[in-house]
DNA sequence: AAATTGATTCAT
DNA sequence: TGAATCAATTTT
């Protein structure tokens, strides 16, 4: 089982489209995942990891498989996936999925559509930091899904100009774009 | 377009 | 010890 994710070990460009599709389990929550995004490392001026290890992205530079979760403009729980080999950081930012199971009458397609939506719905904070998410007793984990037809690759959000804001490393399942986060401000 | 909100980081 | 930064959302 944990096989089928081996594919984390590459690095992100590579791992973070293959992750569409999967599922994503917390307590009675199960969601597929249908947005994501690469960082990188020192190349990548718009990853936590571009200025080395710190406190708070000392997990980007660890094994594969295991929870990136930070808390972003003082308000918002974001998740990410750990990719890419041991001491070379990468991470795969979840930004969107599909409600699955466990959120009630409160499913409706926008309730994970944004990372900030993704990890208030999930109920993720401190705790579910550096969790291995491939181990099957994890209460947070990954489970394998059905593989996602056309991705679209677009440019990253939130990034500066100069960052790598023009490189197409956010990823969507295409077939379940009405789960993703709407476009960036523009129209 | 602006307000909101607080941990992290970098500069004193 | 303090100011600037920030991978976002909601409301105007």
């Amino acid at each position: 089982m944990r096989e089928f994710f081996d594919f984390l070990r590459q690095p992100p460009l590579l791992a973070a489209p293959s992750l569409l599709g999967c599922i994503l389990v917390h307590g009675e929550a199960r969601v597929r995942l249908v947005e994501v995004e690469a960082y990188g490392g020192s190349e990548d001026l718009g990853s936590h990891a571009a200025r080395g290890v710190t406190p708070r992205n000392q997990v980007m530079f660890g094994p594969a498989g295991v929870s990136y979760v930070y808390l972003n403009y003082g308000m918002y729980w974001l998740m990410n996936v750990v990719c890419h080999t041991e001491g070379q950081p990468g991470a795969i930012l979840l930004r969107a999925a599909e409600p699955l199971a466990g959120f009630g009458d409160d499913s409706h397609p926008q309730l994970l559509a944004g990372p900030g939506r993704l990890g208030r719905a999930l109920g993720l904070g401190r705790p579910h930091y550096g969790i291995d998410l491939l181990d099957p007793n994890s209460l947070l984990r990954l489970e394998p899904g059905e593989p996602c037809g056309e991705v679209l690759a677009t440019p990253r959000i939130g990034l500066a100009a100069g960052k790598g804001d023009e490189l197409p490393w956010r990823f969507i399942d295409r077939s379940r774009e009405r789960f993703a986060s709407r476009r960036p401000a523009k129209g």
